[in-house]
DNA sequence: ATTAAATGCTACAAGATTGTGGCATAAAAT
DNA sequence: ATTTTATGCCACAATCTTGTAGCATTTAAT
């Protein structure tokens, strides 16, 4: 199970802006926390920025704030924001047609799972993990 | 969700060939019925004979035929043969580490998740398919 | 006003994945 | 033996994803 580094990278962020979801996270210190490099970060704020997940504040002084209440992004937005959801919609095998109608040799063993996945990208929000334990990151 | 299309492929030829595991599928066949280029596929066949899936019969009237019983073949072994089962056995996030003790913010939503998934790649095999359904390729 | 510290953008570079071309090798049919 | 129809392999090409460089823009502090 795969998502693409750039889909990790935008939940890697946005969950770490979860925990204390009103503080301004300048990039400079998301990079260092997240490891992640400066330039790709700042491309992925911006996308997330064009979301409406995130507002950017230039200038010094600026930084990353939640635009809206982080009970409201769904992990699913947040994945079509950055690469497209599409792509996690498809059939397994690369066909496009899934329907019990017309059912490949996968339909009943892995239609199941995917129902699953997909439950857990739309309803989750950034607001249903877990922030009382510590995470290391 | 997604496996990458070289993933989708070997499952795409093997579940096909699965339907009628006695028969000798020439790539020719496999080309013209699951459309996948030629030379692709048949670079694919190699790691799966290698993988000892199935066994390649060279000359006029050759092709591949299984080289062991369909229900021996698991999903993940499949995937393992000609991309590595590494790359979709990591974190959501990108981090190594998983476990209870130093759990990351998605843990709780996402490793059940992740286990059903795997569950399925490693219970089910290629027999497990159902082929009494009118698949259309 | 000038400087310092931040984001925004665009174009390019590096890497990984996927696809192709060409030729060698093998076996059956003739 | 020769031809025909297969697979095997290697190197290269195209495409997609990820990362970087450089400069423009914005705002606050001085
Ligand atoms: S169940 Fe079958 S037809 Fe549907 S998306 Fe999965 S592989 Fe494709
Ligand atoms: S549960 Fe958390 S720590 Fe574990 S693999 Fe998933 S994201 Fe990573």
């Amino acid at each position: 199970m795969k998502l693409t580094k750039t889909s990790e990278y935008a939940l890697r962020i946005l969950s770490f802006m979860a925990r204390k979801p009103e503080e301004l996270y300048p990039a400079r210190h998301l990079v260092e926390q997240l490891k992640i490099s400066d330039k790709y970060l700042r491309r992925l704020m911006t996308d997330l920025s064009k979301a409406g997940f995130i507002r950017s504040i230039k200038g010094r002084e600026g930084g990353y704030v939640f635009a809206k209440n982080i009970s409201e992004i769904h992990l699913s937005q947040i994945i079509d924001a950055v690469e497209g959801m599409e792509k996690y919609m498809g059939c397994v095998l690369g066909f496009g047609e899934c329907s019990d109608d017309n059912p490949c040799v996968m339909h009943e063993s892995w239609l199941p799972m995917r129902e699953k996945l997909m439950n857990v990208l739309n309803n989750k929000t950034l607001a249903d993990f877990n922030y009382n334990k510590i995470n290391k990151y």
